[in-house]
DNA sequence: TTGCAACAGTGCTCTCGGGCAACGACCGCC
DNA sequence: GGCGGTCGTTGCCCGAGAGCACTGTTGCAA
């Protein structure tokens, strides 16, 4: 494993990770040259919840996703991770603590990895990324109040229609007639927290609807917005 | 409204509230005394979501809440507040920002007011209180990790014994006969995502077991191990 | 080609808990 | 004391969606 010498986000050619948010070239060449590059294929589990928080990441590319597992052992899928995304911010805090939830790959992923003792040490010198990682802290916890509120006061199709809207944004590839996503009923329903039956009922009803059609461990999203419409209602003027 | 030129905090004498954990005498001294104790009536909205966020508050006495409203306009309480408590930590960032939640108080309550200016020049100053805050965001994240998971894989009722648990631990009273809440039906019911119906209906049940005894308003938890009593369920050897 | 395992669809049942209406109990106020 | 408002209770209904059994479909591997 090599240090990285020359880092690729100095250069400013790459996009800017949050992370490096205000920092000079060469304040973010010391920070990433402290960490390793280190590749991870598709399935592997990057941290593991209740373990020592060891180790912090920033991923390059690929993409990764927490989950965590309830009391009866289903698991649950929180929320996506994509290239330069950090995970693992446990590592940062000044007393040694828990990684709170897991993270896997989800496709062959290549990552930035600091143990505890280097990030610590480089973090103590740039207050700027405790800033930085505060603001990504305020992020996830706008993402909890959003899913928080989604499963209180959504029906299991709106949910489903809010899974598919953001997956679309965040790692849909454009095709000809639409945005296609690689994707199995039963991880849409994870994600939807919703059973796998509901999943494909509602996904069947789109499918009639032509706002998507699908084929096994693919989906091409037509006209995402027509996921929203609203349920038909009675007009008030019908007798 | 007055500087407090002498705090309570740096004496020792009152519990230390975490945003101060491994700073000095002094230091305290210098945070405590760039806000402004003041005073707020029960039910006053200390801070509104969607407003820019421009004070940052510590809870001294009193108690608070954190809500938000969903999209159809229910209210939705997320967290309580209580002393030693920080909230409005979007005031931190770097970058201006928007308060995400609002926040109200649910006693009379007294707190220490910062200004972004004054808050933002003292944490410049002493770092640590971004290693505190970075910590109190992981409280924040553990409780919505545990609160998310409850949700999508608790009963109701389970739900409501959590809610009548952490209540008596956060803010009961002792009493001879255990522990002594003020709150009504309602409340509860928002706390645990189910409604007052239903809320009537468990506390209905547990009453008649004995595990609780209540009036209007009012309810004594008598042996709160009791609420999370396994379902009875049929023993396999019964043919 | 065959076989098998993972993925997907469908019809059915059943339960939890939401929603409503109506009633009852308690509190404070004039 | 009477009255209105808030809070709490109960019975009833009903619908969303879970759960399950069974069948159909696709892809991979031997």
């Amino acid at each position: 494993m090599l240090r990285c010498a020359n880092s690729d986000f100095a250069s400013g050619a790459e996009p800017q990770p949050p992370l490096f948010k205000g920092l000079d070239k060469s304040d973010i060449e010391r920070v990433v040259s402290a960490g390793v590059r280190r590749k991870y294929p598709r399935g592997a589990v990057l941290s593991t919840e209740g373990e020592a928080a060891n180790h912090f990441f920033l991923l390059l590319s690929g993409r990764a996703r927490y989950f965590t597992l309830t009391e009866d052992g289903r698991r649950v899928i929180l929320r996506w991770i994509l290239p330069s995304d950090v995970f693992g911010a446990m590592t940062l805090m000044h007393d040694p603590d828990l990684y709170l939830v897991s993270t896997e790959s989800v496709k062959d992923s290549e990552l930035l990895v600091w143990s505890r003792a280097d990030i610590r040490r480089v973090v103590l010198r740039h207050p700027r990324l405790l800033e930085n990682m505060l603001a990504t802290a305020s992020d996830y916890l706008k993402w909890y109040v959003t899913a928080h509120l989604a499963l209180i006061s959504h029906s299991a199709k709106q949910r489903l229609a809010r899974v598919l809207f953001h997956l679309a944004k965040d790692i849909g590839q454009p095709v000809e007639d639409g945005i296609a996503l690689d994707i199995t009923n039963e991880e849409l329903a994870d994600a939807a927290h919703i059973t796998r039956f509901s999943t494909s009922r509602l996904l069947g009803d789109w499918q009639r609807k032509g706002i998507l059609s699908k084929r096994r461990g693919k989906l091409v999203l037509t006209s995402s917005e027509r996921l929203f419409a609203r349920i038909p209602r009675q007009s008030a003027l019908t007798i």
